[in-house]
DNA sequence: GTAAAATCTTGACATTTATCAAGAGCCACC
DNA sequence: GGTGGCTCTTGATAAATGTCAAGATTTTAC
């Protein structure tokens, strides 16, 4: 898994990986299967996520039970509750995984002392800031605008790996709709 | 207007400011009228913006004209377009100034030069990120989940300033329903 | 392998929201 | 201080989406 996590880190600061070794053992590996919690509203996130193969779902449970997904995070991609790690409040959010997955984790006390004492870490961890936040405009300007129709040809256009792997129902949750509508939409295509 | 920026800086950033009056004399002061755009569709973000007084709305238009607001951006907050401002590819939202407002700029080229030699303006960065991203995920998750009158209810809990600077017509755009749902809304808080 | 459980689909109907149209109020500009 | 153009509201109607229920299909668990 490490090995992964290493080529990942290498790929986005190039040559200048001082240090790279003693970064990568803090990270404990975390083996997954399906429907496992990596976190739960409520709970502090106390540790940030490397996916190294399989899907979390990053969801939310409304007053009535509705789940509703902000994202799916694929292999080669970080995870955290970003407001709950930094403030350390409980989380609004549930990670889960939806495949049998591996990941690895690095506590917030260590994430925090790489940041402040590997410059190469620090400007990692802001590259991923910049993408999350990028991907998120982009996310809020699809739904806020599109109908449902049109959310589905969005992310059939930006994320068409997500229908090979995930059920209907979580696809839903993901556009925004019921699986009913999910289901009718299918024949508009 | 540099000393509201420099004021703002330190709150941030605590006493470690070296470099500060340098920092600040690359941000260009710009007086914007109402309707005044700072960016729109198809340009390139080539600055980061600064608002000291006033309020940027940032919002989209699509294929039938119709307008819709991502995010009402106030005095002493950050602004640009993340994905045209890092990739220098074309912006897919405007920014246009929903009260006359008064705003520093600075270049893209000076903002990641001031990153590299000051590792503190890279911190600085790097919490607007932190914030960005934070409110994106907030937005998200009660958008994606709430019906429109949550999504009012929801607006006048979280951001309460909006309702009395700006129109009817924004506001609806924000909450991304027409301008006669929101009319409608009002009577049933 | 089979039973139980969950998911997916389809239909009927209810609710929410958009669209169109018209009139009232308000503001900007000359 | 009009006048023309917005915005805001209200009503009527249409379109989109949700909810509930039932049956078909698939997956899971033993």
């Amino acid at each position: 898994m490490h090995q992964v996590l290493e080529q990942h880190i290498r790929a986005k600061l190039g040559t200048d990986t001082a240090g790279l070794e003693e970064v990568i053992s803090y990270f404990q590996p975390l083996e997954l299967k399906r429907n496992d919690y990596l976190l739960r509203e409520g709970e502090l996130c106390r540790s940030c996520y490397f996916i190294v193969n399989g899907v979390i779902q990053v969801f939310t449970i409304d007053a009535v039970g509705n789940e509703t997904t902000r994202d799916f995070i694929l292999e080669e991609h970080w995870l955290m509750e970003i407001n709950s790690f930094l403030q350390q409040v409980p989380s609004k959010e549930f990670f889960r995984a939806a495949e049998s997955s591996q990941v690895l984790c690095i506590s917030r006390e260590h994430f925090m002392d790489l940041s402040a004492r590997f410059p190469q870490f620090e400007k990692m961890y802001r590259q991923i800031l910049e993408l999350s936040y990028a991907n998120s405009v982009y996310r809020i300007n699809s739904f806020v605008s599109m109908d449902a129709l049109e959310r589905l040809r969005w992310m059939m256009d930006h994320q068409p790996k997500l229908f090979t792997r995930l059920s209907s129902k979580m696809i839903a949750s993901y556009l925004g709709i019921s699986p009913e509508t999910y289901t009718r939409l299918k024949g508009k295509l």
